[in-house]
DNA sequence: TCTGGGGTCCTAGGACCC
DNA sequence: TCTGGGGTCCTAGGACCC
């Protein structure tokens, strides 16, 4: 059984605020105050909101034709999503955090941890508002900071921080007595935790755990025989007790996905065809920059589930014969994944692929056991990546992954690329 | 008309081996 | 009559995260 230590250092989480939607907001200051909401891929369902669009009664998830009504009504600012934009300021924000600590964990593309190891109770709350009011001066986006002795209770801190106005941005329930850590826990609704989702929220409720409190008063063997060791992790977690430990070093990827809904349906084995090789295109460069090659690749097709017209999903796992990071060689091994599964007379509306099977790429050795083929290959790609890498990713493509690509992803509402492309650096005006 | 994309971890069960 | 048991590896599926 473990036990509670006296001594776990501080750890903090900072959480951007409404991340997309502030981001749309650094470059368009006329926004400040509006509701704006950003889509998903595909302009499908919106996943970021300012909280005027929340006010307004619009959800996470909703998809946009679904609120078009309450869009029209409120005159709410509508934008595809813009991940060069978001994705270069959420590294300027993580180079901030990384100057007030040395151990910063880069959990998403809006959220770290970071270790305030060494810090006395009373002055971390202080540092917190330093980091936030930095973040907020020099990027332009506001966030918020829990600071707790586990992770989970840093990101229950965090919410709350978030939610209620009067702690402006930061809740500090690092080393406050156990009966105040319970109120916080009284308030917080299990659904909320971190690492309970959908389905454990269904299963704890029926059994009366409706609060984050309550979980930590859960039957240790009950909670992990119903939610593995996970499950567990997490009450321990919520006790105070750190099992959860900051990762500041990026590990390897186990896995790279690429798919994407097509911008209409699409029916013909060509098109299916050309998609894949983009996504395989894609997927190799991911799996090429931190020096993997793959054994395994699945090639995967779908049609519209949430449509009554005839459905068929499947997908194919390929062996390759030799673990290979060469983009030409993968097309082709995936092309015959799509010819297995590819089925006549459906509507697909989505298609992907995902590498597994990783192994490091030792290029000295491919001279010793493989043809001299692979090593011109291999030239190649390294040509394709570099020019791709210099001159934009579609410099030089695949004919195979087509060229007008008509089943495009939709994106009718993007914001420019204010911050990465010289063709969209914003006006200043006198 | 219109419902995202990219990851992680755990577990059960089958195949296979001795 | 009576059909082991333990270990390992792999995969599919289900849960979660943002």
């Amino acid at each position: 059984m473990k036990t509670k230590s006296q001594n776990n250092p501080p750890v903090a989480v900072v959480d951007c605020n409404n991340f997309y939607a502030s981001c749309e907001r650094v470059f368009n200051p006329k926004l400040l105050g509006k509701p704006v909401v950003v889509l998903s891929n595909n302009d499908g369902i919106i996943v970021a909101l300012s909280n005027e669009a929340k006010a307004v009664g619009i959800k996470m998830g909703d998809p946009l034709f679904k609120v078009q009504d309450l869009v029209k009504k409120h005159d709410v600012n509508v934008f595809s999503s813009n991940y060069v934009l978001y994705g270069d300021i959420s590294h300027r924000i993580m180079t901030t955090l990384e100057q007030f600590s040395p151990n910063v964990e880069i959990y998403s593309i809006d959220e770290a941890f970071i270790s305030l190891e060494g810090f006395k109770r009373k002055n971390l709350t202080e540092y917190c508002r330093e980091i936030r009011e930095t973040v907020k001066k020099w990027i332009g986006i506001p966030v918020s900071v829990g600071i707790a002795e586990t992770k989970t209770l840093s990101k229950i801190a965090n919410r709350i921080a978030k939610k209620n106005p009067k702690y402006d941005g930061v809740l500090n329930i690092y080393g406050i007595a156990q009966n105040e850590i319970d109120e916080y826990l009284k308030i917080t609704d299990v659904s909320d935790v971190w690492g309970v989702g959908h389905q454990y929220t269904k299963l704890l409720k029926k059994n009366n755990i409706n609060t984050a409190y309550d979980l930590t008063k859960a039957n240790d063997k009950w909670v992990k025989n119903n939610m593995t060791v996970m499950g567990l992790r997490t009450v321990y977690e919520l006790r105070g007790i750190p099992c959860v430990s900051l990762e500041s070093a990026v590990p390897d990827k186990k896995a790279i996905i690429c798919s994407r809904s097509f911008g209409r349906y699409v029916e013909t084995i060509e098109e299916i065809k050309e998609s894949v090789s983009l996504f395989t295109t894609r997927a190799a460069e991911k799996m090429r920059s931190q020096n993997s090659a793959c054994r395994l690749l699945t090639v995967f097709l779908r049609t519209n589930p949430f449509k009554k017209t005839p459905q068929y999903h499947n997908g194919v796992l390929v062996h390759l014969p030799v673990p290979s990071d060469s983009t030409t060689e993968m097309i082709s091994y995936a092309m015959k994944g799509v010819e297995q599964i590819f089925r006549k007379g459906y509507l697909y509306q989505k298609v992907g692929v995902m590498l597994t099977g990783f192994e490091p790429v030792d290029r000295s050795q491919l001279g010793l056991f493989d043809s001299e083929d692979r090593i011109k290959m291999a030239k190649v790609t390294e040509t394709m990546d570099r020019l791709n890498l210099e001159f934009g990713s579609r410099t030089l493509f695949y004919a195979s992954s087509g060229i007008k690509r008509s089943w495009g992803t939709k994106s009718d509402m993007k914001s420019p690329q204010y911050t990465t492309d010289w063709e969209n650096l914003p006006e200043v005006s006198a």
